[in-house]
Parts: structure tokens; C-alpha cells; sequence
DNA sequence: ACAATTATCGTGTACGTACACAAATTGATG
DNA sequence: CATCAATTTGTGTACGTACACGATAATTGT
């Protein structure tokens, strides 16, 4: 560790090659007004020549910017914890960026309740906040906060499921066409050639549930690119409780004893490692989503084979700190982001945090 | 975006407060000599009640620290370009902290040659780096790096193999047992009860490849846990030429047809897909490391099923960030970090990087 | 030719911290 | 109580950039 060696640097040393002064520098820089278009050339060559990169942390100093950031996810419910991943993710891109002035502050809604999305919508949009980090799970009303968004310049983005046509800075998150095709190739993979195969689909509000009719489209689409035989079935349950999912699935697999593998599309997957527990079904191949408590506890009982995670903290991460670079112009943001598939088991699971 | 109200903040704030100067205060944050243990309790209580944060930024700025780190690993061979990728890692994070004053030079070393090991560790020691990230491939060799920086009080982080009863500050990389039970464990999964596995070494030094050796345990641990009939053999090639390979690969496979799996413990698992695929042989699972571009060729293909990554760009990543975080004190450093073991496939390999 | 604009440029202060140096206080000693 | 040293505290300047304001130069109008 050593001093800098005491020569001129930054806008001084412009200053100093182009016989100017640091202001008219500072003004070339920020192209602002005010500045002979013979000067600016001449500086700005030197600033090429130097290949001058602005110093972050005097600049930050020098502004005294403080940006607030509002952040709108699902409440984590007692039914799942799934969105308590972003919220670390987002909490410590908060920390990290909050010796530059960011501040974050939270709205939550019910994902069982559209009302109590636009009641936090408004609120947020109350607040005025420099920059908006959404998960869309109400498809129109997150549109309408977009476009009001949209017409108030503030610039926003998606995780966790991204939304059409719509103006925004970012998507950040998971690409579920091609999540279900993986879980098709790794069931596939322990399949004998007379087994069939059987998707469920756990959701009091499929209609809009567009997560998992893209999960499934992608892993009929697998199995209908390798030709083969095997016969996939899908089981839609529009109720969440264990006893109306025993009853539908049992009288489904009931009936079809060739179903050697389930597909659940979503994290529900524990309600169905359950149900197979209880009735001694052990030799089932179990495939879902979402590294949970309940869901990691089946894997280690090896009641479930495989779960299929997309770094959920990860989204909250990235899209906290996209907004940052965008807004503080530390550099370009990617429009899409898609997060790696990531394939859990009993074996690795242990190693997938930190 | 607005300014912060304009009302005292941090070590002047402090100062007012204890009735002191900030120089008082700069003192006992920095708990220097020459403060009373009357007002350093003051200043402290105050810093306390207060929960005060220093200014990252203006302490940079103030300070104009800079730090060279130096980084010794694995030259980027014709025949594998697995170092590129935590060099890629660790070129980030140089992009990152540059503007923290931090400067990243490279040594590089062969893999097949320990002399040019130590050739470069005695530049890297002439040139006395501020702080070290060091791949020990060659144990020994390392273990005398490793015991003269530490003398010389010079922090050191080991990627990609960790070295026992060494003074490092952080190890960041694989569990290799750990990936060796996972490559199991998949294999498991797709094997009828006859089925026979083999295990396959390449490596022109085996002796010295603790690599190898770690996952060729876990494997065998894994089938040996779950009380499986299996039988695990398995191949030591040290040749890597692919005619060498071939040879004893083949001869091996044709005396046990039984063979219905093949792990190979090392990238080298593309110049056996490209046996397999000469000699026809495409229904053999093949399991192997590392995103390699061959390795995802025949993972494309279909010739190898999984590969096995252990997110070689994070490490070089974390490490630089490890040494910088260390000696910025920005944060405390875990002293092992082990990197999340991903199963690639051909249905999710595309969104593995970014 | 002169004032009145306007375009261009320079200067000073601030951001929050670090550190060298100067100043003030304390305590001991003759 | 004066003197000196040791201890404790205060002050000033620097880091590199931002920006308000004042100063100068170029232009226009009469």
C-alpha cells in the first residue's frame, strides 16, 4: 500500500494540458452550456487521450445525491417463503449501496388480493420515488402502475416474471419456457420406455397464472421434440389446501398406474411430496420448484428427486442494482436477464446459498 | 433525487456533540494514541448512540490508498480453457476496485511444469504485492509461497483447490467431494438394477491430482451410502492423447458390456464423448466438468448428459474481492467459501453465464 | 464608439474524512 | 511559581469533483 504518486490528475491535469480551467472542464464533462465548440473539441480530446474516467467516490461526494427506491413483491406468506429470497437479495443490494445515498423502502402486497396490489401501487406512487422495482404478479394492474410509471419518467424494473410492450428499464429473472423443458430432460432421463408422466398444476387462479402454463407448455414441448412415447397428462388443481390436492391427485394416479414421474409447476411441489409420503408412494420421480424449508426437507427424504431454483435472491440482487448503475449512470443496463436454471438435489443443495 | 438536508453529519456532527474537535474524533475512531480515556469514552458513547457509519467514499478519497494485487494462476492452454474463465472473474473485479485504487497484475504459470511454477512465484515475491490470489495446482510448491508471504504478512487467497495448514486468509472454490457424490447421485438416477458404472481418470500425474482423487471418493461414497449393487470400476488413463485414451478406454469397455454410465472426473470428458461418438456408442450416460466450449458441444450433441461447474468466474470473482474487501476493511472475509455445485444440461447450459 | 447583452470562462467553496502540524493543557520538577 | 516535557486537543490543508457565482471576452444594437 502506497501514496499516489504526487502528479496532477483528474480534471486538473485537462485543465492543465488544455489551458483551461477545471469549470469549463467540469462543464465539457457534463455537457452542459456555456462552452466555445473550439474548447470543448480540444478537451475532449485530452479527456480521449487520457482515456479519463471520472473518480465515482469524489463525484458522489461532491453531489450529495441521495436517490429513494421503492420496492413492490409479494408479502412472504405463511403458505410460502419463497419471496423472503428476493427481499435478502434486494436488502443487500440496499446495504451496499447505501454509503452512495440509495434508500429503499418496501411496499408489500397479498398475492391472493389484487386489491391490496393497487392499495400499495398508490402509496407507492404517493411517495414520489426516484425508481421502482416491481414483480408484475397481477398482470393488468402492474401494467397501469407501469404506464403511470412510464409517464412520470421513473424508471423501473421487473422480476421474478416480466410483462409485454411495456416500457420498462429491466427484466430480471427467470426464463420459465425453458425451466419446464429442463424438468422434462431430467425426468426423462430416469425413464423406462413404458412410464407415462403427469404434470400438476397447483393454483386457485390458473386462468391468470401465466407462470405455469409456460412451465408446461416448455416440458410438453421436450418431450414432443425427442418424439417420444411417453404420454404426459396434466392435473389442474384450482385449490391449495393438502386434503382437495390428496383427493384429486390420488384418484388420478389411481388411475393411471403407469405415471412413474410428476411434474408439479410450481413451489407447491411439498404438498405432493407429502400426499406420496402418506400414501407409500416412494418410488414416484418428484420434480417442482423453489428452494423452500418444506421443499429442501422432502429433498433430503429423497421424496422429492429434484428441484428447479432460478436464484430468486439473486433477481433482488440484481434488479436493486441495476436501478442503482442506471440512475447513478455507473453503467448501461441490460434489458433482459435471465437467470440460470438451477438444478437441486439431495446432493448440492447444501452448497447452493452463501 | 434531492440533496440531503443540510444539517451536520458524521465526524463533525460527533465533534459538536462531545464538544471536541473532529481531529479528536478522527482519533478515536481510529482508536490512535493521544486521546484521554475520558473524552474517548465520550466520543465513543456518541459514535454509539449515533450508530455511526464513516463515509466510505470521502475516507477513499481522503486516504488515496492504493494497493497492487497479485495473481498467480494456470496459463490459458490450447488444451483446456477452463482458466479463462476465473481469469474473466477476476478481470471484473479488477474493473470494479480500480477505481478504489486497485491495481491487478497477472503471473501466469504451465500446468505441466512446476519449474515455471516457481519461476513465477519468485517474480510475484519480487515485485511485493500488497495481497496474492493464488491457484496452488502444485502442492508443495505452494506450500512454500504460501509460508514466505505469510512471513512477509502479505494476504493470500487460494481459488479453485484449497492447500491444508496454510496461514491463508480465505479459500474460495469447490467441494470436490461434495461434486463427486452429485455426479452419482444423477447417475443413479438414470441406472437400470444391472447396470455397471466406471469411473475414469485422466490425468498424466494422478499421483499429485488431489483433484481426482476427492471426486473419484465422493462417487464411490455415494453408491456405497445408498447400499447399491452397482458396480463401480474404475479406468486410470495417464496419457491424455486422444489414441492413448482410446485405447485403454475401449479395451476397458468391451471386456465389461455391462457399462452403462461413465464419469469422467475431469473436463477431459469431451475426448471421451469423442470416442463414444466414433465407436457409435450413444446411449452411454457421460458425466463429466467444467463449461468448456468441447464439453458443450457434446452436451448439445447429446453425447455427454451432465456437466458438472463449479462457477470458475465467481471464484476468480470473490477472491479478488475477498483480498479487497480485506484490506479496504470494507467487511469481515469467510474463511472458506464453497462455490454452489451447478448441473449443466443441454436445456439449461444457454443462460449458465452472465 | 459606447453601452448592453450574451457567450464563455475562472474562482471559491463544499462534500466527509485523513493526517500533519500547531496549539493548548496538564503534570512534574527545581 | 516558572520551566519544560509529555500529553491531549485543535486547525488547516488535501483528496477529486460539482456547482454557484463572479469575471472576462465576444457580439450586438444604437
Amino acid at each position: 500500500m502506497k501514496k499516489a504518486a504526487t502528479e496532477l490528475t483528474g480534471v486538473k491535469e485537462i485543465a492543465r494540458r488544455a489551458n483551461v480551467s477545471i469549470g469549463t472542464v467540469d462543464r465539457v464533462i457534463h455537457n452542459r452550456v456555456g462552452v466555445s465548440e473550439k474548447t470543448k473539441q480540444k478537451v475532449n480530446a485530452i479527456i480521449e487521450e487520457l482515456n479519463f474516467q471520472p473518480n465515482k467516490m469524489a463525484s458522489l461526494l461532491a453531489t450529495r445525491k441521495s436517490m429513494n427506491f421503492a420496492v413492490l413483491i409479494p408479502a412472504v406468506s405463511a403458505d410460502t417463503d419463497y419471496w423472503s429470497f428476493p427481499l435478502t437479495g434486494i436488502e443487500q443490494a440496499a446495504a451496499e449501496t447505501k454509503q452512495f445515498g440509495v434508500s429503499v423502502k418496501h411496499y408489500f402486497y397479498d398475492l391472493d388480493s389484487k386489491e391490496s396490489f393497487t392499495k400499495a401501487s398508490h402509496e407507492l406512487l404517493n411517495d414520489a420515488p426516484d425508481a421502482v422495482l416491481l414483480a408484475p404478479s397481477f398482470v393488468e394492474e402492474s401494467a397501469v402502475l407501469a404506464a403511470k410509471l412510464d409517464e412520470l419518467k421513473i424508471p423501473l424494473v421487473f422480476i421474478n416474471s416480466d410483462l409485454a410492450d411495456q416500457n420498462n428499464l429491466a427484466y430480471i429473472g427467470p426464463d420459465l419456457y425453458q425451466s419446464g423443458r429442463l424438468a422434462a430432460q431430467l425426468i426423462s432421463l430416469s425413464l423406462q420406455q413404458q412410464d407415462n408422466v403427469l404434470i400438476v398444476n397447483i393454483s386457485s387462479d390458473l386462468k391468470n397464472d401465466h407462470h405455469l402454463v409456460r412451465k408446461e407448455h416448455g416440458f410438453k414441448k421436450f418431450f414432443e421434440d425427442a418424439g417420444s412415447k411417453t404420454k404426459v397428462a396434466t392435473l389442474n388443481i384450482n385449490e391449495t389446501k393438502l386434503t382437495a390436492v390428496e383427493q384429486s391427485l390420488m384418484q388420478t394416479l389411481d388411475a393411471s398406474p403407469d405415471v412413474k414421474a410428476i411434474f408439479v409447476t410450481n413451489s407447491r411441489v411439498n404438498i405432493v411430496a407429502e400426499i406420496l409420503k402418506k400414501h407409500n408412494r416412494n418410488n414416484t420421480l418428484l420434480v417442482g420448484y423453489d428452494f423452500l424449508k418444506k421443499n429442501i426437507d422432502y429433498l433430503v427424504s429423497q421424496q422429492i428427486t429434484y428441484l428447479i431454483c432460478q436464484r430468486p435472491k439473486e433477481q433482488g440482487y440484481l434488479g436493486i442494482m441495476a436501478l442503482y448503475k442506471h440512475l447513478f449512470k455507473v453503467s448501461e443496463v441490460e434489458r433482459s436477464v435471465y437467470m440460470p436454471i438451477d438444478i437441486i438435489t439431495k446432493e448440492n443443495y447444501l452448497f447452493y446459498n452463501s
